[in-house]
DNA sequence: TACGGACTGTACTGAATAGTACACACTGAA
DNA sequence: TTCAGTGTGTACTATTCAGTACAGTCCGTA
């Protein structure tokens, strides 16, 4: 019977592109099987838990994704401007490939919140810090650091709600360029 | 058998209270009957169409008290300043005291993105716009204005995400009151 | 060739779901 | 005191749900 053979993190990027456009409680198994292609079985083996070892799997590549591409970057810096230019074009071509869905956003709301308000904290926390780390490495102070680095992130998830609000990308890419400007900019 | 009698506008905000803690689809007919006390009997004469039609009205009304209370005094502000301070404080304090969610930036999730779509769409309009008017009042060109008012509709609801992650409304209070400052603050 | 582990599809179960039907109860007016 | 209108509670239905069970299949290794 078996026919296609996937490994884990196939299922786990299918997981996620599901996740994005129906929401953690709307993407119901069988819509889950039949966008994934993955059927019941695989999925129960691959997560025994049911839907939430899927979302935990699915925040995991996610927080995995941003640990190397935005995080490490930021933390090993040795030149501020570069860095946050870098983070600045990938999150711009992160967000815009995947539906303006940020999925540590979405568990923040409904019922899933309590579940994953952990690894949520940690996302956002470990963004911020890390920014703020690269800023200070720029000549801010620390609580200009911090308060510039908070704003910063709170402005590009904004930034997704009302680009998914506007249909539109290029609302999205304003916002982030201009967070980027708001960054570097001189200090008051 | 009849017990309480409850209007409509009552059973509206019950429900928005439910859709705040539990999510669109999260909160179930079974969930919203206990939680707001009101019965399934009630619920469908109230709301012939069912979960839709409850979703509209709460949104309708939420939509109403941004109108009164933010956007037309914003409109017919005289002194930008007042009004965006007076924005601040209202904003601040609705949120804070609705579990720091906006119901229609929840509406840009999930299954129920289309269906609501104009309607989030008019709402984040309405606010980005007539924060603008009240920059351009306050002496910036259309240009600055647009850019300012939507960075600060987007740090708002960013900072909602942020403050929920983070289980805190003084992160939220901390992006209001910064936000606040970049609106008003000199041009560059 | 045989065998075990990794994987897959399908048929099933009990619980929960949205929505319907309807008898009932209060209220104000005639 | 009747009556219509506005509500309200409960029993019901058909559907969908998450989760289980299990037989079947492929692949690498010996």
């Amino acid at each position: 019977m078996a026919r296609t053979v996937l490994d884990r993190s196939d299922v786990v990027r299918a997981l996620a592109g599901v996740f994005r456009k129906r929401g953690f409680e709307g993407g119901s198994l069988s819509v889950i099987q039949q966008e994934t292609g993955v059927g019941r079985g695989s999925l129960y083996y691959f997560f025994p838990e049911g839907k939430t070892d899927m979302a935990a799997a699915v925040l995991e590549q996610v927080s995995e994704w941003f640990e190397e591409r935005i995080f490490t970057p930021l933390r090993t810096a040795h030149d501020a401007t570069e860095a946050i230019e870098a983070m600045s074009q990938e999150v711009a071509q992160y967000f815009t490939s995947r539906e303006r869905v940020c999925l540590f956003a979405a568990m923040t709301l409904g019922e899933e919140q309590d579940t994953f308000a952990e690894a949520v904290r940690t996302y956002f926390t470990d963004w911020v810090d890390a920014l703020a780390g690269a800023l200070r490495t720029g000549g801010l102070s620390s609580q200009e650091a911090a308060d510039r680095a908070l704003d910063a992130v709170a402005a590009i998830q904004g930034g997704l709600i009302l680009a998914r609000a506007y249909g539109d990308d290029a609302t999205f890419l304003g916002i982030v360029a201009r967070t980027e400007q708001r960054l570097l900019g001189p200090t008051r």
